[in-house]
DNA sequence: CGCCAGATTGATACACATCAATTCTCGTGG
DNA sequence: CCACGAGAATTGATGTGTATCAATCTGGCG
């Protein structure tokens, strides 16, 4: 139980919006991965929008008027230094909030990943649904939470696991999430490119590079083309992520 | 500049949040740090309980049925892999909540560092009470998005910081706090040992130890027992302290 | 006084970073 | 249809920050 996923922080700035509208209804995600189509309270009180990949939805110390949840694609939260170095703070998918705090500033950026579709709301707005509505705020405290476990997650593999361990935790936990939102799947997608996994991981480029091709070499992983893996041994990826 | 914290970070100016002035909030993970007398809420659900130095409040792993928060003295939540390796996601003081989750079972334990106490609250009643009082509600959605803030920023302390920048945060930090609760204090408390600091940071004893002696030897910090140290200059630490 | 856990300091090892080429992929234009 | 270039990924050679192993020092306490 890691999940990649949690957030907190959004708002937002060059809102490259567009009326758009997608099909993309996937289930919103819950941490533990669970998924039910069921009548949102949140789903009439925002408006969609759509960003290109790799663009900034908003950026940290942006005024933080906005909440967000994800619809379709893959959105980063990040940091970066003065000096560049970066770290991500989570990828989030379909049903995920991000943005939600409780701060006048957003204190990461948010960014997509791939092609995104959010659905956004005037942070003053959804104070009053809430007040008007408590359930929505249950709602709401419930994926903070798991954001709140996920990040705690996130932490023990930054401290103190090895390379191999966090790419092995990393994998496990793409599959199940992409299990949970579209059943089984043979082959995991990667939204993100290996500087991505680097910073969400703590590691460089090459180390992500290298691991990937020692765990493909043993037997674990294979993939032809490097944003589509195949766990060939979960069992021994598993292993590998131990922890506990 | 930099602050495990959870306010605004970015831009260094400070939230002039609207209506109170807050305190600073600059928990090294987690909530309200402070400790201001004001009706809470939660004050008449919960019963006192008292724990000795490295008791445990909880276990990973065991049913989630309470939630708590500090009342006086440091809580860390931790997690120990297999193998021994452990990681801190928090140290919590007065005013900060734990064990708020949305999951079965804890996932981090929570013990005593100093001698602690803690207000505990049977879960559902909190549910119950959260359904008859809203703004309840609300705090607690306030508390946890903080939490959730800390523990982005201190993903980036584990993913990018050099050993000497994690121990300059990790004071500047700490000083912070005692300030906000204590008022200015030209000396910082440690309530944790060296050990607690390493898994904080994910770092050794070894090199904790070796940090601060070298910020001792260069005058930035100075101390004569280990769990008391002065700030000599805290803009050299802060410059330590860089990111952004 | 002597014990012991925590802290400090020292010597050495190693996992990962850094620097440096390739190689791969894919979009573009001739 | 294929050269071309550019960015991403991979692979290789080397460096280094921190871990690891190992004393020594310190302060509290029975």
């Amino acid at each position: 139980m890691y999940a990649i996923t949690n957030s907190a922080v959004p708002a937002a700035r060059n809102s490259t919006q567009a009326g758009v509208l997608s099909p993309a209804q996937i289930p919103l995600r819950s941490g533990s991965g669970r998924s039910t189509a069921e009548a949102d309270p949140l789903d009439r009180l925002g408006a969609v929008a759509r960003y290109a990949k790799n663009r900034t939805i908003y950026y940290e110390g942006d005024e933080a008027d906005h909440y967000f949840k994800v619809r379709s694609g893959t959105v980063r939260l990040c940091k970066v230094t003065e000096d560049g170095r970066r770290q991500i703070a989570a990828f989030l998918t379909a049903g995920d909030l991000f943005g939600w705090t409780d701060q006048a500033f957003y204190s990461f950026s948010a960014e997509a990943v791939t092609e995104v579709t959010v659905e956004k709301f005037q942070r003053q707005r959804i104070e009053e649904s809430v007040r008007a509505n408590p359930s929505l705020g249950r709602r709401i405290l419930m994926l903070l939470s798991n954001q709140l476990a996920s990040a705690h997650e996130h932490l023990l593999l930054l401290g103190r696991m090895t390379a191999s361990e966090r790419i092995a935790v990393f994998l496990l936990d793409l599959a199940r999430r992409q299990r949970a939102a579209n059943g089984a799947a043979a082959t995991i997608e990667l939204a993100m490119s290996r500087k991505d996994m680097a910073d969400y991981l703590g590691l460089t480029v090459e180390t992500v590079s290298r691991t990937m091709s020692a765990l493909k070499r043993k037997g674990i992983i294979s993939f032809a083309v490097p944003e589509s893996v195949q766990l060939k041994q979960s069992t021994a990826l598993e292993r590998l992520a131990m922890a506990a």
